[in-house]
DNA sequence: AAATGTCGTTCCATTATTTGGAACATAGTT
DNA sequence: AACTATGTTCCAAATAATGGAACGACATTT
């Protein structure tokens, strides 16, 4: 599509698609319009700082007016905003969805009531989170004390291979799976005892596995330890983890061990309930 | 676009643009694919319970393939999950989206260390408002008691005429405005003292314009009252509005004065930080 | 077991929408 | 005033979406 427009004088007919094999390596489907307004807002969403509209042209390498258009549907549809500063910001119609996407999450709201019991055993942090491509996506959270906002990580996203959840849930691909997503992760070093290769990350993956049990150890923030259980399987087609946080300081020998019981308890009783209450309707 | 098929042999070239005045009444801008795609994907939404592909098809009168094609895009995009019961559901993506959207509204950031800071004054639930349309979207909550869960409202959306943030709003519109949006509003009698009625709603806020407070006496839920303030104005871009809930019978005279005086320097605090910070970018 | 109905999926010529390039507009700078 | 970077509009050409029908997979009824 670029650069061709010389070319073509011969062939204005449309090729039939039998011709295909030029798009091998293209993306399964193609999502067309959606996957390209996505990719916009996907853009504006994920910037570090507000983007005008030319800090979007540029990145995105598209006509002016194409990009222009593509924009103001956007906003037209209220899933971008226009500061009085011509820089963009997500919308807040995306709350509104996200307030659905939440409260209807079966996956979630069947994990609640389990995830509310280990932070009241254990009066840490604890995450709920799932798998999604090469990130752990957090779907709730209780707070140990209510100094920061709830909100902070519902809803974000982090690395999986040095994340205490993430690891928990790579553990439970099946291997061509984990190597495909290994080897488009980028690892960075974030602390001292990240685990910044691949390498490192399988080997560490195959203890995990041995014993059921995910450990951040500081490797994501320093000063911050987790420990974790991964839930459901590739097969379930629900992979998740719940982990409980707590900073290094506050964390000795025993407390670890009792925590490590209670995480995986809370993970297999989740699993026990969607089996019961996802189950019986999709087996029936 | 419908059985026209028949009468349309002589003119295939398509219609230069000056034709137009067929599109009279149609929507201003209409967002092509995109609305369509997020037609289906608010139906998934805000549907009471999950919906079914043919669900769908009868809700949207659209052809089968289409509508195939539309929510296999979606899915592809993460925008909406298929269940293993073939019932659909919003997607986890939007979380990620709607977190990134939260943190990087300005409005809401600016007004934070304010509604903290009332929801200490009167140790009662705050929250903090914007007006989509002809709803209210909460973009940020702080709870009395930390016994529900924070997420209950962010990103949800309620009525404006029976909501002390909804009045509030409604009263910062200029006439036409305000006039065309009653026009659209479902009156629906949630408890005996709604205000059911345009009339009952213009009345009110003629008062509330005057006063500038606002009430819920019970009009959403029964047994919760509300004291709200608007913040902005229909010029600035920015319609919101903060207010303090709390049950009926906790609330006696004095304090109710109290809380009007605190909602509406909160108020007036917010629109002096928002001038003072998004203001000279704006205007320098 | 066969027949019927419902539901979800695939296909492809027709039709409508998006694209891309350029021209036009509007600040902000030298 | 000229220059530059930025934002907006336009339209033929390229592309994607549409709609109808046919197909397959199940479930229910005869």
């Amino acid at each position: 599509m670029e650069r061709q427009r010389e070319t073509i004088e011969l062939s204005k007919a449309r090729q039939p698609a039998e011709i295909g094999p030029a798009r091998l390596d293209r993306q399964e489907h193609s999502t067309g319009t959606l996957g390209k307004a996505l990719e916009v807002l996907d853009l504006i969403a994920h910037a570090p700082k507000p983007l005008r509209f030319t800090d979007i042209l540029h990145q995105l390498n598209q006509p002016r007016g194409t990009l222009h258009r593509q924009i103001a549907n956007l906003i037209e549809e209220g899933l971008v905003e226009l500061n009085p500063d011509h820089s963009y910001a997500p919308g807040i119609r995306l709350l509104n969805l996200a307030a659905r996407a939440w409260s209807k999450n079966s996956f979630r709201s069947i994990a609640e009531p389990h995830v509310r019991a280990l932070h009241e055993a254990t009066g840490e942090t604890v995450h709920l989170g799932q798998v999604t491509d090469i990130q752990v996506v957090y779907l709730d959270k209780f707070e140990s004390i209510q100094t920061v906002r709830m909100h902070s990580q519902v809803g974000n996203a982090s690395p999986l291979y040095c994340t205490g959840i993430g690891k928990a849930m790579l553990a439970l691909l099946p291997e061509d799976e984990l190597d495909a997503r290994v080897k488009r992760i980028e690892f960075n070093r974030h602390t001292q005892s990240t685990l910044y290769t691949a390498e490192l990350l399988l080997s560490e993956l195959d203890e995990i596995r041995r014993t059921g049990i995910s450990h951040d150890r500081e490797e994501h923030e320093p000063g911050i330890r987790c420990v974790a259980a991964g839930i459901g399987s590739f097969q379930s087609g629900t992979i998740a983890g719940i982990s409980v946080t707590a900073p290094a300081f506050r964390i000795d020998e025993e407390m670890l061990v009792a925590w490590e019981k209670l995480v995986v308890k809370a993970a297999r009783a989740i699993e026990a309930d969607m089996k019961s209450k996802l189950g019986p309707r999709h087996q029936e």
